[in-house]
Parts: structure tokens; C-alpha cells; sequence
DNA sequence: TTCTAATATTCAAACGTTTGAATGTCAACA
DNA sequence: TGTTGACATTCAAACGTTTGAATATTAGAA
């Protein structure tokens, strides 16, 4: 009954109160190897004692002297996009059965941030860290850091395999196949695509995808209809480029019945600017997506996307990361692997087979109601 | 240049390298107070060699022996829901500049993972512990047991106070008035209502200020047409919850020229099922949400909604918990503080001004193409 | 010259664990 | 009777840091 002056129950408490010491105290609580050897009864006694008391370990105590710290440092590029938050998740899962812990922080796209917690990490010793690229990532020595303190390191959606850093992200060629494949199945020819901000890793594979899958199809683009999305900070910003690109779709002139945007946001926004001038989705001109974030789902029409398997690729980054920490504590040379997950097709209601009338005649702006909502 | 086992560089090290004892070193690099009699060469000496070395104090040797671990467990219910980002964002943002890390959990409104969690909290011994209660929160001894750990704790979104826990949410009544208001301003009376979940928190009081403010403006509520979302224990399904009302509403026979709904996501599920019964939104029929989530703004119509400071509302509680951890570390008494955050009406394009000749006919569902999509 | 005080640095003990080695005890075997 | 080994428990050192107390050096004051 020691009056404590930290409000925590420590070994020697436990000990104390039952009249053993701290080693067998430590051993059976730990359930060590040698705890084989410690009577029944004394460690069905301890035990008890230690629930009565409350006792829980000290990480630090614990982590200090076994060396390791069962924590991986998780850092998500922005946790507000809806993509991260489920790779998070798969990761978390992957973490949980192993005992391991994630710190999960959240770069909000800035740099500054970004460098902190990197240097956080660290000083808490992760064991490893996963990286989350949802948006752009810009190529620094950031992971040269990392490196240097030889923790093992895995990067989710972003192949950094050649810089021998393991990578898992989505197939984002057959993706764009994918998607592509989809509106000519339904009879679609006069298709405007947008692509990617170029700083962004997914945007040459996805585009390389559609270019070939149109190429099999012996389908050409209107150049005047294939956009790009500007190179922003904001990952929500995507829904204001769809807009921007619906607009200037519409001011082309030229005849489309369907769009390929590069991920959700994007397609929302066209969905938006579209709708704004007088076409009707998907009647008048079909919509699809990529990613299958809520947005999509929720929307009315349901955006027709491509799914990438967020959960599955969070899990198997958290796998590979425990594997590579095993493989360093036996002094395997672990060589960085290279996994891309296969994206799978859902069609929703904004995608629809192409009707003739449509074709004939470009869309034109009907009522200029374009009232940009403060989207914030 | 000792050949150390461990990856790490410590105080040991940089004390050889520059000759000085670790006492020396530690005090300078820890910037101490009594690193002032410390002479400016031997400082200048000890930082630079720090540098070169690539040191980084460890946490956790600093955390067990300053008996701080400088960390708040952030127990989200489920990070999934955009509502629970933001706010884990408001924390992250007021923990920062007090040097505290938030040890961010997803509890994936799993009541084992709430437990796992809440024990791995206690074991990395946070200062502080933060709960996000968006959906469902089960009356338990939860909160007890960090409670008999004195650990100072804040809830966010919920009202505990009356038990002694500090809270901070939304006023629901505020908002759930100003929802109504806004749909009487525009001419609306013959409005349905969806009310929350019995088991929601935020239901009770939401719909109070829905009644107080009809009573005030003297306008009376269908009873046929006053709806409740069952209790479901997946957030996202408040957007199934939207779609089966939509139906009720309809199948009631009686007319309605707008809908209030409970949140955003059950005003996504109204709007997906007036719309598939050919209800124009918001030409027929205006909808109002609650929480101005994502989905929310990107949606087409863009959903009118009651706006919760969210980022703002965890920054208070980061104060909060930092506020107690203070105040305990002086031996000075908190009582538990409480807060309700100020609503916003956020106006877009899913509500409107009543039309005349939309008011005498109840609606019928013209087409029964109610598919319903798997969302996932 | 001796005392005081400021400056500059180090000692050594903690923080709460874990664990290799040590210390016992007891029974069975040669 | 000693030796072995299984069983049961404890010693003591370490993990990397912080910090009150101690020591050593110098300069200025009495």
C-alpha cells in the first residue's frame, strides 16, 4: 500500500504486495521462457495480484530494455482523403495480430509537417515506417533519412521498387484499361479523357492503360479532347479541376458522349459541371471514375469507378514491413519488393450504353447557372 | 568510431566522440537549465558533433526517466467517417506546438478494438486520452478505467460532462433549428423529418431544436411523415438508412416539399432515392443534411447542410487535455469543462424555394428502377 | 591570504523493465 | 556420498536518458 508518486503500478509494486521479487514478478508477467519453471502457485498468485493492482507495463521501460519498440510509424500524406484513411485501416489490421502499433500522423500535404514526424519517428524509435503517397510526393531525401537509420520502409501507392524501397500500389495501367474498356463495351467512341496532374506518379501508368486498351480497340482520341488536371496541393482539389475540365470540354465544341476522369473527385466535378449545363448523366453523356472513395458511392448517379483494394494493399504493406524487420533481426538482406494489386471494375449508374441521338450533336451550354458553390 | 550494435547513436557516443561526459552532452543538447554555465565552445562543439553523428534523442530512455511520455492516445471511433478526420486534424494541429504526438487509433466501431486500444494507451502511458464518439457510443465502464488511472481525458461530440468529463460537440439544438428555419425561410410546410438513431447521442437534442423552432414559426409536423433511422452500428449506413426513407416517405401517400435529414449522409441516401422515384432535387423536393462532409459538397446538387466546426472543435480538446495535464502536474483540481461549438448553415443547391404546383399532389414513384447498388 | 561566488564539468542514482548468470532446494541416480 | 539435473527463485547489470549533488577551476572580494 506504498503511497506511489506516479499515478502508475510498477513491477515493484506488484512484487512487493506479494511477496516475490521483481525478476520472478517480471518473468511471469512476461511470460518468459523461464517462466516454465516458476510454481503454479506463485504464478497464479502474481497474477492476481497484478489484476488487483492494475498493473500494466511500461512501454518504455519495456522498449528501452527489449530494444524494440513494436511501433511502426505510419505516415499518411493527407488523412482527409478517403483513400488514405482505408489504407490506414488495412495497415492497422496487419499491424494489430503482431502486437505492433501504428503512429499514425498526418503530413496535411505539407512538407514541413512531413519532415517533423519523420524526425518523430524516429526519435520514438519505429521499428519501421510505411508511407502513404496518396497525392503528390515530391522526390527529396526524405527517405535518404530513413535509410540512414536502416529502418525498413515500405511506400503504399507509389513505386519507389527502383530506389530499392519496397512498393505496393494498384495496377494503374490495367486500370486505365480498365475504365477505357468499359465505355467502348458500351458503345461509346467519342470519349474525352482527363489526365492526371503530371507531377503525380498514377497519372502516365493510368494513361498508358487507356492508350493501349484504345489502341487494341482501334479507337482514336480527339486530342482537343484529352485534358489534364493541373499539378495542386489539395487532393479535394480534383473536384474543382473536373468542373474546370467540364467546362472546357463543353467550350471545345467538340462531340463526346462519354468521359474518363482521372480518379473520383475529378469525375464529381465533371459530374457537377456537366449536370450544371444542361447534360443529363448518364443519359446524355456517361462518367467514370477511379479510386471508389464514399464520394462515388454516395453520389446520385453513383459514379461508375475503377476499385482499388485500399484495405487489402494497407494489410500487405504492414505484412512486408514485419517481414523485412524479422528478416534485419536475422541478418537476412531483405531485396525491396514490388507488388501492384489488381483494380477491379464497378459500375454504377453514371455509366450507361451510348444512345444515337446523343452522338450527333456537340452538347451545348444551355443555362449558364454555373453557380460555384464555396465548396468548403 | 565504435562499432555499436544497436543502429542508434546515443549520448554515450557523441560524449566519446567530443571527449566530454554524457552528463555535458545531455545537458547541452536537452538545452537544460544548467546549460547555461556550460562554456559557448563546448556547446557549439557537442551540437555540431550531435549533428554530424545523426543523433536523435530517444524517446523512449527520455520519456521512463522524465516520467512524460509527451503523447495523447486519440481513440477515434472510426476513421472512416470523414466527420472523425477533421477532428483527429484539429487535435494533431493543437498538439503540435506543444511538442505532444497523438498516438491516433481506429477503433473501427469495434468494441474489442476500443478495449485493445484503450489498454495499449494505458501502456504507452498517454497523458491524456481524447475519444471521438461520432457514431454509436455504448454506455461501459470504458471511460472507468481510464478514469482510475488518472489519466485527464476529453470527449469529443458526445456530452459527458454530468459524469465529470470534459466535453466538447456541436450544439445540435442551434443546428437542428437552423436547419428547419432555413427550410421555412424558403416557404417549405409540408417538410418530413428523418430523426437520428434512438441510440445516437445527437438525436434527442436535434430534433428538439427541429420541433422548437417549427413551434415557433407555428408550423406542424405530419406525424406520417416524421421518420427514424434504425439503430445501426456502420456509420455509412445512414446512406441505406436515407435510401429505405425515401421510400417510406413516398409509399406514405402524403406530400412533402422538402426533407430534413438527420446528417449528410442519410440526405445522400434521400436525395439517391427521390431521385430514382423521379423526384427532382431540388425542384420537387428540398433536402437539408447535417455535418458538411465530403461527399456532402462534391455531391450534385450540392447538399445544403448544417456546417460543424470540426477542425476547431479538436483543437479545444487538444487545449483541454493539455489545460489538464497542467493543471494536474500543479496539483490543482479541473472540473470538467464543456462546450458547445456554434452551427452554420452552409446553403447549396439541394434546397430551394417552394413552387406552387409542386405542393398540391403527393408525389408518386413514376419507374421502380429503385436499383439498388452494391456500396460496398 | 582566505572566503565567496560564479563558472564549468562530472558523478551517480534513478526511471521500470528484462535476462544471463547465479543461487538454492530437492530427489534420483551411480 | 557425492554427482547430476530438474525445479524455483533471485542477483545484478543493462537499456539511454535526466538531474540533484558534488567537484574543480577561476576571479573577485574581504
Amino acid at each position: 500500500m506504498a503511497q506511489r508518486r506516479s499515478g502508475h503500478v510498477t513491477l515493484l509494486d506488484v512484487a512487493r504486495a506479494c511477496g516475490f521479487s521483481v525478476s520472478t514478478v517480471s518473468i511471469v508477467l512476461s511470460e518468459a521462457p523461464l517462466s516454465q519453471y516458476v510454481a503454479a502457485a506463485t504464478r497464479e498468485q502474481i497474477r492476481s495480484m497484478a489484476r488487483q493492482l492494475g498493473y500494466h507495463p511500461d512501454a518504455y521501460a519495456r522498449s528501452l530494455r527489449r530494444r524494440r519498440s513494436q511501433t511502426i510509424g505510419v505516415l499518411a500524406f493527407d488523412l482527409s482523403d478517403p483513400f488514405c484513411t482505408l489504407i490506414a485501416r488495412g495497415i492497422q489490421a496487419g499491424l494489430q495480430p503482431a502486437g505492433y502499433v501504428s503512429l499514425l500522423m498526418d503530413a496535411q500535404t505539407q512538407r514541413k509537417l512531413f519532415d517533423t514526424f519523420l524526425k518523430m519517428i524516429l526519435e520514438r524509435r519505429a521499428e519501421g515506417v510505411i508511407v502513404i503517397a496518396s497525392w503528390v510526393f515530391e522526390e527529396t531525401n526524405l527517405l535518404g533519412d530513413i535509410e540512414k537509420n536502416q529502418v525498413p520502409i515500405v511506400i503504399v501507392s507509389r513505386d519507389l521498387s527502383a530506389r530499392g524501397i519496397s512498393s505496393v500500389l494498384v495496377d494503374n495501367e490495367a486500370g486505365g484499361a480498365l475504365a477505357l474498356r468499359h465505355l467502348l463495351d458500351l458503345g461509346h467512341r467519342q470519349i474525352a479523357v482527363i489526365r492526371g496532374p503530371e507531377e503525380m506518379f498514377d497519372s502516365q501508368p493510368r494513361w498508358a492503360g487507356v492508350r493501349r486498351a484504345a489502341a487494341e480497340a482501334g479507337v482514336e482520341f480527339d486530342p482537343k479532347l484529352v485534358l489534364q488536371l493541373p499539378n495542386l496541393v489539395d487532393p479535394a482539389s480534383g473536384f474543382e479541376g473536373g468542373i474546370e475540365c467540364a467546362r472546357k470540354m463543353l467550350a471545345s465544341g467538340r462531340p463526346f458522349t462519354a468521359v474518363l476522369a482521372f480518379d473520383d473527385l475529378t469525375a464529381l466535378g465533371v459530374v457537377r459541371g456537366l449536370t450544371c449545363a444542361g447534360v443529363r448523366i448518364p443519359e446524355d453523356c456517361s462518367v467514370v471514375g477511379f479510386d471508389e472513395i464514399l464520394p462515388a458511392v454516395v453520389a446520385t448517379p453513383g459514379i461508375t469507378t475503377i476499385r482499388q483494394p485500399m484495405k487489402e494493399m494497407g494489410l500487405l504493406a504492414a505484412q512486408w514491413v514485419l517481414e523485412a524487420i524479422e528478416a534485419r533481426e536475422q541478418g537476412v538482406a531483405q531485396p525491396a519488393k514490388f507488388h501492384q494489386a489488381t483494380p477491379e471494375l464497378v459500375v454504377r449508374m453514371s455509366t450507361a450504353p451510348l444512345r444515337i441521338q446523343s452522338t450527333n450533336q456537340p452538347h451545348h451550354i444551355t443555362t449558364e447557372r454555373h453557380t460555384m458553390e464555396a465548396s468548403h
